[in-house]
DNA sequence: TGTACATCAGTGAACGCGCGTTCACTGATGTAC
DNA sequence: TGTACATCAGTGAACGCGCGTTCACTGATGTAC
C-alpha cells in the first residue's frame, strides 16, 4: 500500500476547494482544467484518475460548498459562535447581504455566483443547487416571525408549516435576487442600495424586527 | 450608393436578434459567433464590419432586449394593448413570473438569463444591464400601494420618493431571484413553488391586492 | 535496522477540435451615361 | 430602356491559440523480507 490511505481523498478535496473558487470566479465554461490542478498544487494530467469529466467536477465543487470550512470573509463571523436557531437565521441573513459577501466572489454562495450557468447545466448541477436551496430556505423556515401580509390582509397570522415554507422561499428569492443584481451592476452605489433593499425587505418578510427604524 | 442605406442596418438588427437569443439560451462563452450569424441567416467572415468585438456585441445584445418587440411569449400579453402605468405594472408583474416567462429561454429578459455571466463581464454588459434594472425598477416605482411592513412597524405609510424606489427594487429583486432560482432548479414542482412564491410576496410588498386568498 | 520491490498518485507531451479573428476575394446592387 | 461600372456587404479559407481528454511514463511511498 504506498501512499497513506486518505492520501488520495486529500487531494481530491484540495481539487474540489480549488475547482469551487475558480468556478465561483469565472464559471464552468471560462476556467479551464489546468487552472483547477494548478490552484490544487497538482498538474494537468492527474485530473482524471479524480473525476470523470469536467461537468461531474462542476456538480461536486457546488455540493463541496455545503462541506467545506467557512470562508474567512464574509461566513467566518456568522458561524464561528455557536447559537440557537433563530439567531443563527438572522446571522446568515445579514452575512448574506453583506457587502463582504458581494466582494467576495471567490468565497461566495454558489446560488448567487453560478446561477445562471447551473440553469443551463447538466442535472446533476441542478440537483446540487436545489439541495443548498433546501438547506437555506429550511434555515429560515424554523424561525419565521408573524406575516405582515396575511395580518394586513385580515388573517389571523397562525403557523402554517406550507405557508412558513413559501415565505421562507420568498426570502431566500429576495437574497439571492438581491446579490446578483448587486453583482451584474456597474455602480457601487447601485450596488449597495440594492442590497440594503433587498435586506431591508428580507427581515421584513421574515417577519423579524428591523434594526433601526430607517 | 449600391444598397439601400438602411440594408446595412437592418442586416445589423437581424444580428442583434440572433445574438439576444443565443446569448439568452448558453451565454457568452459558449455560443460561437458561426452560430450566431447562421442564426441571422449570415457566415462568420461579415461580423466584424458590423461589430469590433464579441464582447461589444454581447453588451449591444443586452440593450437591444429594451427596443426589439415583445417575445410572442410571455411578453406578448403584457404589451399588446395599451394600459395605464399602474394596470401595467399589475400585467408585467404577472407576465414576468408566470411559467411562459421561465420556460422561454430564447426570448427571457437578460436579467434572469445572463445575471451571473454579466457579473463576470465587461464594464459595458454591466452598463446595460444597470439599464434595464433602472427601467424596470421605474415601472413599479411609480405604482406602489401601501407599504405593510411600515404600517406594521407603526409607521404612517406616507408616500416617500426615497423609500418607494427602494420597495421597487426589493420587488424587481424578488423576480429576478425567484426566476433565476426556478430556472436553476431540476425539478419543476420545485420550480413553480419558488416562483409562485415570488410572485405572492412580490405582490405583497408592492401594496397590491392579493388575487386571491390562498 | 536496512534494502529491494510493487504500487499507484501524479507528470507532461500529444491529439483533435473548435473558437475568435483576419483577409483577399466575390457578386449583388444602385448609378451614370 | 439598356449597359458598363464602382461600391461595399457578405463569403469562406486560413491562422494561431487554448481547451478537454488520453496515455505512456516517473518517482514517491508503504511493505515484505
Amino acid at each position: 500500500m504506498p501512499y497513506a490511505p486518505d492520501h488520495k481523498a486529500e487531494t481530491r478535496t484540495r481539487i474540489l476547494d480549488s475547482a469551487r473558487r475558480l468556478f465561483n470566479r469565472r464559471g464552468l465554461t471560462e476556467i479551464s482544467i489546468d487552472e483547477i490542478m494548478a490552484g490544487a498544487g497538482l498538474t494537468r494530467g492527474g485530473f482524471y484518475s479524480h473525476f470523470n469529466s469536467k461537468e461531474e467536477l462542476y456538480a461536486e465543487a457546488i455540493l463541496h460548498f455545503v462541506h467545506c470550512r467557512p470562508s474567512p470573509g464574509w461566513q467566518q463571523h456568522a458561524f464561528e459562535t455557536p447559537m440557537d436557531g433563530s439567531r443563527l437565521a438572522r446571522v446568515v441573513l445579514d452575512a448574506y447581504l453583506s457587502r463582504a459577501h458581494a466582494e467576495d466572489v471567490d468565497g461566495s454562495c454558489p446560488m448567487i455566483g453560478l446561477a445562471t450557468d447551473v440553469a443551463r447545466g447538466s442535472g446533476a448541477a441542478k440537483a446540487a443547487y436545489r439541495q443548498i436551496l433546501a438547506m437555506m430556505t429550511g434555515i429560515f423556515a424554523e424561525t419565521l416571525g408573524p406575516d405582515a401580509f396575511a395580518l394586513a390582509n385580515g388573517h389571523n397570522g397562525a403557523p402554517d408549516d406550507a405557508s412558513d415554507h413559501q415565505r421562507a422561499l420568498a426570502v431566500v428569492a429576495m437574497c439571492v435576487g438581491g446579490m446578483v443584481l448587486a453583482r451584474a451592476v456597474d455602480d457601487a452605489a447601485t450596488a449597495d442600495t440594492v442590497r440594503a433593499a433587498a435586506h431591508r425587505y428580507a427581515v421584513a418578510l421574515a417577519g423579524w424586527a428591523q434594526p433601526e427604524v430607517a
